[in-house]
DNA sequence: TCGCTTTTTAGAATTATTCAAAAAACCCGC
DNA sequence: GCGGGTTTTTTGAATAATTCTAAAAAGCGA
């Protein structure tokens, strides 16, 4: 397994990609939204951006960060998850269970929840545009989330 | 403010609403969940039930129940909802913010949420009825939701 | 490099929820 | 009505997710 940044950890690293492409591209997103680039941003932006669109627990975040030897407290995935919610470079996804999910597929789309494996996806066609939704007199519509949630066969009994 | 159940209460009832209508409805319906008719079963219901469908969580409940001395404990709303989502009586919703919330509307349907007040509510026509839904092969679908979020205008900035 | 600002951190605090064990209430046959 | 087995409720502790606080570290521009 490839090890990310962090001084104590240097010898390990393969080669370090925060000179490269994805970086490049992560410093552009951070600074568009104001953001300091720092180390701890550029490593978890990394892991959210670096293949496709995740779905993510701040805890499962902090576990993967760990696992690749990045230096950052779980305080500070916290943090940086709001923060990225704030500046719009990933959302909230609203699940069962008080666990907050963080997505970093920003456009209008559902998703499925496995409850079994507890796992979020999208779900690849938007459905939302079928609905016809009206907000209600002095309301504006800040978000629709639309969750299906889903048994495998298996678990359910 | 009127008063339910209680021993130590009893003197300020005006009116006994045990034995009415709601109080035989109530209990027609715990016994075909096959749940005691426990005092504390049947307060609760009759907050949950007297008027509507209603949007409540745990907290908002009890603090009910404590405003009209309905003698009951936090943990005995949080076991009392929980065995009636068990038993179909009512149903949960998932909103943003860690907190739970307990629907009396069984029927398939959306919501409305204000982020400002923190209220849920029913959106009046069945948004999900146009939604063209697909479990992945492997699975069943066992809940859709879907939670419009709403800022008012105020509130909006 | 210096000085100022922002960010991160560890750990405590908070909040929502669940758990466990004891007490109370309930039910049923006598 | 009364004891005995069962269910329910209660209290208080435990857990989990999240936020807060204040101090340390890092980043940035001159
Ligand atoms: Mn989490
Ligand atoms: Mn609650
Ligand atoms: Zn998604
Ligand atoms: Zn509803």
């Amino acid at each position: 397994m490839e090890t990310f940044g962090g001084e104590k950890s240097r010898a390990r690293i393969a080669y370090d990609w925060r000179g490269g492409p994805l970086a490049r591209m992560i410093r552009q997103r951070l600074q568009a939204a104001r953001l300091r680039p720092s180390r701890q941003r550029i490593s978890l932006a990394g892991l959210l951006f670096v293949a496709g669109d995740r779905h993510v627990t701040a805890e499962q975040l902090h576990r993967e960060a760990q696992a690749l030897d990045m230096p950052l407290s779980l305080a500070t995935v916290y943090n940086t998850l709001r923060q990225f919610v704030a500046s719009g470079l990933i959302r909230e996804v609203a699940v069962f269970g008080s666990t907050v999910w963080y997505d970093t597929n920003t456009g209008s789309h559902c998703h499925y929840f496995d409850e079994g494996r507890q796992r979020l996806e999208d779900i690849p066609s938007d459905l939302t545009r079928d609905l016809k939704i009206a907000a209600p007199p002095g309301y504006r519509i800040v978000g629709v989330d639309v969750i299906v949630r889903l048994r495998d066969d298996e678990t359910l009994q």
